[in-house]
RNA sequence: GCCAAUGUAGCUCAGUUGGUAGAGCAGCGCAUUCGUAAUGCGCAGGUCUGGGGUUCGAGUCCCCACAUUGGCUCCA
C-alpha cells in the first residue's frame, strides 16, 4: 500500500501495518512521540491497522488533535482510577476540552479535595502499569447488553441515542472498558503528568431537569515542565482577577445587606466608568447618535407589547403581583428597547428621518439566578452603552457596518483587539418556543446578517440557540482570567419588534413601512468592561483611565507647599493629581503609589525646587530623572489625549 | 436555581480534642525631616456574617438564612 505523508512524500508499506509501525520506520523517536493519527483527515488510533492507499498524518503532542487524544485517554485513566477506588460510581461522559479534560460520574457521595489526591495516585499506578488500549466494536443490542451487565445506565442511554447507522466502539485498558469513539493513545504508560484541577457539579446531558453528576476537571501534559508552566500560568492569571484587584485597589466593593450582584462602585471605580461613559457618549454623538434618557421602570403593559412579559418575565424585577390582572404592576427595565421605541413613536417618521440612531447610557436590572453572579462581570444592576437604530431595509447593511466599526474602535482603544472573538448567534430551530416570529423570517434575517459579516470579512463562528428572542446577534466575546467567556459587545438585527410596537415610517412612495431595528452596544456594559480592563492591565489601567494619574510626593515638609502647588498646576490641565504630604520616607510613599498603580510619581525635594524641575518616576519604568514641570505636563497631556495603552 | 468550598479587626491570615480571641499590614498618637517599593515606639480596633439549636460553657459541633468563590444550567 502507498502512504502519502504531509510533506508529500509517498512510501510503500505492507498491508495492515499501523501508524505506529510507520512512525517506527521513520525513527524510533517519532514512534515514541506518536499519540494518534489522521488517515485522510479522519482521526484514528495510531495502533489501528491500515489497509490501502491513504494520506497519513502522525499526531504528536505538538498537534491540537494529538493533545486531544492524549487528554481524552487521560480522562479514561481518571475513570478507571475512580472505578478502582469507588466501584459503585457510574460513568457518564469524559471528553477532552480546551487545556484539559473532564469526566462526569454519578456517585452517592460527592468527591472531596482529598479524594482527588488519592485518585491522582491511582492514575499514576495505572500509567505505570502501561496497559495497552484496545478498540472493539459491538452491534447495538450486544453493546447495550454489555453496558447493562457492567451496570452503566448512562452508557446504555448514550448507546440508545446513537444514530441507527453509528459504529458502536469501545476501548479497553486492563480491567476498564468505556464506550468511546476514540482515538486513544496506544497505552496508558504514555499518559504522564496528570493533574486533577477541580470538582464541580454538572447536569447529566447539560439539562437542569436531569440529575446532577460529579465532574472532575483535570489536565495532562507530555512533559512535567509543561504542566508546571501551565499551573504557574493559571496562578499568575488569578493574580489579575478583577474581583481581587478591584477590591484591593478600592474600585468596588460588595455589602451583604445590599444583596448579590449589586456592587458599590467606590470613587475610583466610579471615576473610571465616568471616563468611559463620557468617551462613549462623545464618540457616539460624533457618529450621529442622539442621546435619550428614559425611565428605569414601566408598567407591565409595555413589556407585554415587546414580548418580554412572555419571554423574559423570570429575569425581571417585578413590583406588585404579576398574577393580579386588575392591579397596576411595574417592572424594572431589563433592557432599553421599548423605551427608545417610544421615543421613535413620539411623532410620525419619514423615510428621510432614517436612519435614526438613539443612544443611552442605560441602567438595567436583571434578576439573574443566584449562582450566576460574578464580581463586576455578571451583576443584577448594570449600566450599558445602549443604542437602537431604526433604518430602511436598504440602510441595514451600512448601519450594521457602522455599528461594527464603532465597536471595533472601542475595542482597539481599550486594547482588547487581540482578546475578542466574534460569534454569530442564531436561533435554535428545534426550540422555537423561545423565540418570536416565523421560520422564514428568521432564516432570511440570519442570511442577511451572515452576508453582511462575510462581506465585511469578520472571522466569526456560528452558534445555534444563542440568539435574542427577537433576532440574531453578532456577539463580540471575551474571556476572563478563569477562561470563562462573556459577551462584551452585541449587535443585533431585529425585523420583528417594530411591527409589535407599530413603529412605521412613510416611504417615498407614500406607503407606511416598518423600519428594521438594530440593537447594539458600543462598549457593552460598563461594569463588565471595567472588570476586563482590570484583568487585562492587572490593575494598572492606561493613563487616560487611571483614577489618579499623578501622585506628587514631597520629600520633606519643606517642599510640601511647593508640591501642592504642582498638584494644582497639574489639575489646571485636567490631570487627576494628588499630593501625599505625609511625614513618611520617600521610599514608603513610592511603594504606596506603586501599589495603587498610579502611572506617574513626582518626587519633589529641595534640589528640584532649587532647579525648577520635577523628578519623574513611572510605575512601569521607574526613575526617569528630572525635567521641567511644563515639559512633563506636555508629554502627559499628549499621552492622555492619545488614549495610549501598552 | 443546582453541586461544592469559604466567611475571625479595614486588609491578609492564626486560633490545638468545645473553656470566653491573636499576629502582620492599614488607622490613630509621639518621635524622626529622610532621595526612588516598608523609620521606630506606643495606642486603639472584633456581637468571630446573621439567626436558631446542642452544651455548665460554642469562633470551634448541628440546622437555617445571607454573602463570596469555582463549576453546571441560564444569560434579551
Amino acid at each position: 500500500m502507498n502512504i502519502t505523508l504531509p510533506d508529500g512524500s509517498v512510501h510503500q508499506y505492507d498491508e495492515g501495518i499501523s501508524a505506529l509501525d510507520i512512525a517506527q520506520s521513520i525513527s524510533p523517536r517519532l514512534k515514541k512521540a506518536t499519540l494518534a493519527a489522521e488517515l485522510d483527515g479522519e482521526r484514528i488510533d495510531a495502533f489501528a491497522p491500515i489497509h490501502g492507499d491513504h494520506q497519513l498524518k502522525l499526531l504528536t503532542f505538538a498537534d491540537e488533535n494529538g493533545r486531544w487524544a492524549y487528554r481524552h485517554t487521560a480522562s479514561h485513566l481518571l475513570a478507571q482510577a475512580v472505578k478502582h477506588l469507588y466501584p459503585a460510581a457510574k460513568l457518564a461522559i469524559g471528553p477532552a476540552i480546551e487545556n484539559g479534560f473532564y469526566y462526569d460520574f454519578d456517585t452517592t457521595v460527592p468527591f472531596t479535595q482529598d479524594d482527588l489526591s488519592a485518585i491522582e495516585k491511582e492514575i499514576e499506578k495505572i500509567s505505570a502499569a502501561d496497559l495497552p488500549l484496545e478498540r472493539f466494536e459491538l452491534p447495538r443490542i450486544e453493546a447495550i447488553e454489555y453496558m447493562r451487565k457492567l451496570d452503566e445506565p448512562y452508557k446504555v442511554e448514550l448507546i440508545n441515542d446513537l444514530p441507527e447507522d453509528a459504529v458502536i466502539s469501545f476501548y479497553r485498558q486492563g480491567d476498564f472498558v468505556d464506550l468511546c469513539a476514540g482515538p486513544h493513545v496506544p497505552s496508558t504508560g504514555k499518559i504522564k503528568n496528570v493533574k486533577l484541577m477541580s470538582i464541580a457539579g454538572a447536569y447529566w446531558r447539560g439539562s437542569e431537569k436531569n440529575k446532577m453528576l460529579q465532574r472532575i476537571y483535570g489536565t495532562a501534559f507530555e512533559k512535567r515542565a509543561e504542566l508546571d508552566e501551565y499551573i504557574a500560568r493559571i496562578e499568575e492569571a488569578k493574580k489579575r482577577d478583577h474581583n481581587k484587584l478591584g477590591r484591593e485597589l478600592e474600585l468596588f466593593t460588595t455589602v451583604d445587606v445590599i444583596g448579590q450582584g449589586l456592587p458599590i462602585l467606590l470613587p475610583k471605580g466610579a471615576r473610571v466608568i465616568q471616563l468611559l461613559q463620557r468617551f462613549v457618549e462623545d464618540e457616539e454623538q460624533r457618529r450621529g447618535y442622539m442621546l435619550t434618557k428614559t425611565p428605569f421602570m414601566a408598567k407591565r403593559e409595555l413589556y407585554k407589547i415587546s414580548g418580554h412579559w412572555d419571554h423574559y418575565r423570570d429575569g425581571m424585577f417585578i413590583m406588585g403581583d404579576p398574577d393580579d390582572e386588575q392591579a397596576e404592576v411595574f417592572a424594572l427595565r431589563p433592557m432599553t428597547c421599548p423605551f427608545q421605541f417610544m421615543a421613535y413613536l413620539n411623532r410620525s417618521r419619514s423615510y428621510r428621518d432614517l436612519p435614526l440612531r438613539y443612544n443611552e447610557t442605560s441602567t438595567l436590572f436583571r434578576n439573574e439566578s443566584s449562582g450566576e453572579m460574578h464580581g463586576l462581570i455578571r451583576v443584577r444592576q448594570f449600566t450599558i452603552s445602549e443604542g437602537h437604530l431604526a433604518c430602511r431595509p436598504d440602510q441595514v447593511e451600512n448601519e450594521f457596518k457602522g455599528c461594527l466599526d464603532l465597536a471595533k474602535f472601542m475595542i482597539t482603544t481599550l486594547g482588547f483587539e487581540n482578546d475578542v472573538t466574534y460569534q454569530f448567534s442564531k436561533w435554535d430551530e428545534n426550540n422555537t418556543d423561545k423565540y418570536i416570529g416565523s421560520k422564514e423570517n428568521w432564516e432570511s434575517t440570519q442570511n442577511t446578517m451572515r452576508n453582511i459579516l462575510n462581506d465585511i470579512g469578520v472571522d466569526f463562528v456560528e452558534v445555534d440557540g444563542e440568539a435574542a428572542f427577537y433576532g440574531p446577534k453578532l456577539d463580540i466575546q471575551i474571556k476572563n482570567v478563569h477562561g470563562k467567556e462573556d459577551t462584551l459587545i452585541t449587535i443585533q438585527i431585529d425585523f420583528q419588534l417594530a411591527e409589535r410596537f407599530g413603529m412605521v415610517y412613510t416611504d417615498s412612495d407614500g406607503e407606511k413601512k416598518y423600519p428594521v431595528v438594530i440593537h447594539r452596544t458600543s462598549i457593552g456594559c460598563y461594569e463588565r468592561t471595567l472588570a476586563l480592563l482590570i484583568e487585562k492591565y492587572a490593575g494598572a489601567l492606561p493613563t487616560w483611565l487611571a483614577p489618579v494619574q499623578v501622585k506628587v510626593l514631597p520629600l520633606t515638609d519643606r517642599t510640601a507647599d511647593a508640591s501642592d502647588k504642582i498638584r494644582l498646576e497639574l489639575e489646571k490641565y485636567g490631570v487627576r493629581a494628588e499630593c501625599d504630604p505625609r511625614n513618611e520616607k520617600i521610599g514608603f510613599k513610592i511603594r504606596e503609589a506603586q501599589m495603587q498603580k498610579i502611572p506617574y510619581m513626582l518626587v519633589i525635594g529641595d534640589k528640584e525646587i532649587e532647579n525648577g524641575v520635577v523628578a519623574v518616576r513611572s510605575r512601569k519604568d521607574g526613575d526617569l530623572g528630572t525635567m521641567p514641570l511644563d515639559a512633563f505636563i506636555k508629554d502627559l497631556v499628549a499621552e492622555i489625549a492619545a488614549k495610549s495603552h501598552d
